[in-house]
DNA sequence: TAAAAATGCAAACTTTTGTTTGCATTTTTT
DNA sequence: AAAAAATGCAAACAAAAGTTTGCATTTTTA
């Protein structure tokens, strides 16, 4: 009994060793190589564990064929999600614009973001002007970079070339007015030159509930 | 001139194949499923485009290893992300108790999201109950299961055994206090046996901004 | 306890796969 | 236009990697 236990452990440590490899070197190991990091002293024993392996649905062995191991769980592939990158937070002063490859980035899975793709970046909300629908201190919104808006979307805006404001943006009689979702707060209208819209809010992330 | 153009169409090709046979099979494509791909004649040939690529550093060749390519930029592992079964919605009468394999699932960012795992799911909240902190109808809310909470936390709550609901939790004179983060909504008082805690909410997701 | 099955090893073997060599053709440079 | 470089092919070659065989040991079953 005991040595069955072993037994399973093996196995299970040899799977993981597969998919480990292969999550991270984008390449299954070979026999050898699952000999050496188990100290199996004869290939056939390794391939022996690997066909109880395939018998047991947990990979697939492609016959004849080097490194034909497959992993059969559910991998997660460059379709699964879209990586956007996290480019500092709204109302910080003047934001970064451009973005750089160095940034902290996050990877959204396309189930829920299906339409989002390069020019599309995260940012931290900070302060409570648009807590009134739901957008709080610390948030971190999903930004499609635009240049253009229609009356109603909520929009980051860069405000006389220097700060950073996510509001809700209408033009007006020629004129520009950003709305805060909060009842204390003021609208404020401007001239259409002092600002520029960085892009539309087409979601959000929390990772904290108080 | 053209030709040069045809020459870096080729190489991008070539890249871009064994990228993609890198992410969906989990493996590089031989030199020969190069050739064959790109009606290439001679083993050689194909060769000598990776070398060039790895020239320009968009891939390394393993010396002397079948399958020895590996992409250089980088990929997405299982670390990267944490898999989280989606498994409808709060108040939509009676919940899912138990997750299920053919159940929709996400994959959260763990740069985000670092704390959470096996035990976790996400949840479509229906309803404005707790709008004023700013969860929304229509939220997905990501829940970490367990069946205590202290006073204070949000939680998903099983009332009576038939209808779910996210509320803020207080236990208090050996009663249940169930607390809506909504000014127009009553608290409500039950029985602790009545009640039962699926989760506790760490975060939240939205993908529509109104 | 004896037979059967499972586990394990070593070595030879076969297939797959990357590499090298030599030559032909095309393109670019001088 | 001639020389040089780049591109391309075929075939032989060498190394890597999976497979098979036969036997020894351990564990399980009858």
């Amino acid at each position: 009994m005991t040595k069955n236990i072993e037994m399973q452990q093996k196995m299970a440590d040899i799977r993981d060793f597969v998919y480990e490899t292969v999550d991270e070197r984008g390449c299954p190991p070979t026999i050898r190589e699952i000999c050496s990091k188990f100290d199996i002293k004869s290939t056939s024993s390794a391939a022996y564990y690997l066909r109880k392996l395939e018998d047991a649905g947990e990979l697939r062995i492609n016959k004849q064929k080097s490194r034909g191991l497959e992993v059969t769980a559910k991998r997660i592939t460059s379709r699964d999600v879209v990586e956007v990158p996290l480019v500092g937070s709204v109302t910080a002063g003047i934001p970064k614009l451009a973005i750089e490859d160095n940034d902290e980035s996050v990877y959204l899975p396309t189930s829920l973001f299906s339409r989002i793709g390069d020019e599309t970046f995260m940012l931290e909300v900070e302060g409570t002007s648009m807590i009134d629908i739901g957008i709080n201190d610390g948030d971190k919104i999903i930004v499609k970079q635009q240049s253009t808006a229609r009356n109603g979307q909520v929009v980051v805006a860069l405000i006389e070339g220097e700060m950073s404001t996510v509001k809700r943006f209408y033009m007006e009689n020629g004129k520009v007015r950003l709305h805060p979702e909060n009842k204390y707060m003021q609208d404020k209208i401007y001239d259409p030159e002092l600002i520029s819209i960085l892009g539309i809010v087409v979601g959000l992330i929390r990772t904290e509930i108080h």
